[in-house]
RNA sequence: CGGGGUGUAGCGCAGCCAGGUUAGCGCGCGUCGUUCGGGACGACGAGGUCGGGAGUUCGAAUCUCCCCACCCCGACCA
């Protein structure tokens, strides 16, 4: 195996693209920086989407559709959100082409010049605030939990398939409070389902913390996260969820009456996570034989591959598979039986290894003198003969295990892989030659943050929510500190 | 936008410096046969505006000039 995979340890960024590449999930298209994803990278999103958007559901939001354009005035209505992206939007300023002069190809028809130029959202905040403004009046329209499902364009320099991306698809929640306590609370609800999406389906263990002014997004008030740890000791943000304040309501005059019949501003929130998850999700589980999915996400969950010499033989060992597969579905499992006899089984085994199908089910003519199958599993590569009686129940906790095995692997890489310290040459050589989560004393300012990352490209990836209260100083002034905050390197 | 590099079959590359018949190789693809419990093997076969344009030359993938595209490194970022 891995005669065409660079390992993580030669090239871990080579390691990821190859994945990606030879897992069927996405490709780079035709477009600098925009990436085809693949039926079999998307039936994961989908996963995502459908589990993602009942938690949502759950919690009172409804999903609605704002548009792609965006009148550029109304983005320099508030100005650190302006501020924050106007060096990455794609606008449009004409509306037609025309054929052109030298007969070859078409060109931009210059008297289709638009009045005012429309950008392509980066984000929603200003259409969906410019319409809010005409939904609310009273207290009684609020509060409004709304949610989309969309794509989105930032103009970056660099991509990179699924962690960064020109277009990205993602959900973007905005929501409407008639108090400051109320948005907070919606927050950090929001926090906590990022939460128990990544720990619980994606297997993903997260911190829950705070961004640094340097690093809050650009408008709110306070941008709370969630940071993972990737295999190469690289942190990469997988959600954040904003409290906005009356930053938006002020902006595009979004004011309510209150019981008390006094005109006051809403109070916003918003949240989102994109398809930067996938890339989460591949570098947080897959090895050196290519991508690992976690059983609640995997789009195949159990593969089912027949070994045969003759038709006939097939045709019994079909009979024993089909069997089985119905009696998986049944009980909520998907499963897929490949029996195409265009590829031999040595050929199948290794591509659903490299597809990252949790359970392979092998039978063949043996098994079917002993009523048995060979099960193998993806996570550690362990292969064991099982009797065929009660299968659908052994396979069933088998997945339940793959899951859990999963996140405590990453779990305890993530444990292994953060540093406490409390000196400045121990945090450089940390950060330099170890990687990983590094918790550091830091004393507070935009400064001394901008100064740590200029000399050892490292940033503050979160303040945690959980962390003790600790009297230290800060590792690069030696001015007090009151708690240890995580620095890293990031995606 | 700066610095470096690459464009030759679907993919990965050789050929270019020292110009010369029908432009090669590996993988993949098609047909047939033998195979099938960890990426099978053999035989035959299909597939090319050599990134584009102009020039030098009897002759250009190869030399010259211009253009284009893409990749890597840096500044920006979910």
């Amino acid at each position: 195996m891995a005669k065409d995979f660079q390992t993580r340890e030669e090239n871990y960024a080579q390691w990821y693209n190859d994945l990606v590449i030879k897992a069927d999930l996405a490709e780079n298209s035709a477009v600098r920086g925009c990436m085809v994803i693949k039926p079999y990278g998307y039936a994961i999103w989908e996963k995502m989407q459908s589990v993602l958007d009942k938690m949502f559901k759950d919690t009172g939001h409804v999903n609605a559709y704002f548009p792609l354009f965006i009148p550029k005035s109304f983005f320099s209505k508030e100005a650190a959100h302006v501020e924050g992206f106007a060096k990455e939007c794609a606008v449009v300023t004409h509306y037609r082409l025309k054929n052109s002069p030298d007969g070859k190809g078409v060109v931009v028809d210059e008297d289709a010049k638009l009045e005012e130029e429309l950008i392509i959202r980066p984000t929603s905040e200003t259409i969906i605030w410019d319409t809010y403004k005409n939904w609310i009046q009273s207290y009684r329209d609020l509060p409004l939990l709304i949610n989309q499902w969309a794509n989105v364009v930032r103009w970056e320099m660099r991509t990179r398939l699924f962690l960064r991306t020109t277009e990205f698809l993602w959900q973007e929640g905005h929501t409407a409070h008639s108090t400051k306590e109320e948005a907070i609370e919606e927050t950090e609800k929001i926090l906590n389902i990022y939460t128990k999406f990544a720990e619980e389906w994606m297997a993903v263990p997260v911190l829950q913390g705070i961004k640094s002014p340097n690093e809050r997004f650009a408008g709110a008030v306070e941008t709370y996260c969630i940071e993972a740890l990737m295999q190469d000791g690289k942190a990469l943000q997988c959600g954040t969820s904003h409290f906005l304040g009356q930053n938006f309501a002020k902006a595009f005059d979004v004011k309510f009456l209150s019981k008390e019949n006094k005109l006051e501003y809403v109070w916003a929130t918003s949240w989102g996570v994109s398809t930067r998850l996938m890339g989460a999700l591949i570098m947080a589980h897959s090895d050196d034989h290519g991508l690992v999915l976690p059983p609640k996400l995997a789009p195949i969950q159990v593969v089912i591959i027949p070994i045969y010499r003759k038709e006939e033989q097939l045709k019994q060992v079909s009979e024993v598979a089909q069997k089985i597969k119905k009696s998986l579905e049944e009980k909520g499992i998907s499963v897929k039986y490949d029996d195409r006899d265009t590829y031999k089984p040595g050929w199948k085994f290794s591509e659903y290894e490299f597809k990252g199908v949790p359970v392979r089910l092998a039978i063949g003519p043996r098994d079917l003198e002993n009523n048995t199958v060979e099960v193998a599993r993806r996570d550690t590569l362990e292969k064991e003969i099982l009797q065929i009686a009660d299968i659908e129940n052994k396979i069933e906790h088998l997945l339940e295990q793959i899951q859990k095995k999963l996140y405590h692997r990453a779990l305890s890489f993530r444990e292994n892989n953060t540093y406490a310290v409390d000196t400045w040459d121990e945090f450089k050589d940390v950060i330099e030659n170890k990687g990983g989560f590094v918790l550091a004393h830091w004393d507070g300012t935009a400064e001394t943050e901008e100064k740590i990352k200029d000399e050892t490209k490292a940033t503050i990836r979160t303040i945690p929510l959980d962390s003790k209260k600790e009297e230290g100083k800060c590792i690069f002034t030696g001015n007090p500190s009151k708690q240890r905050v995580v620095f890293a390197k990031a995606y």
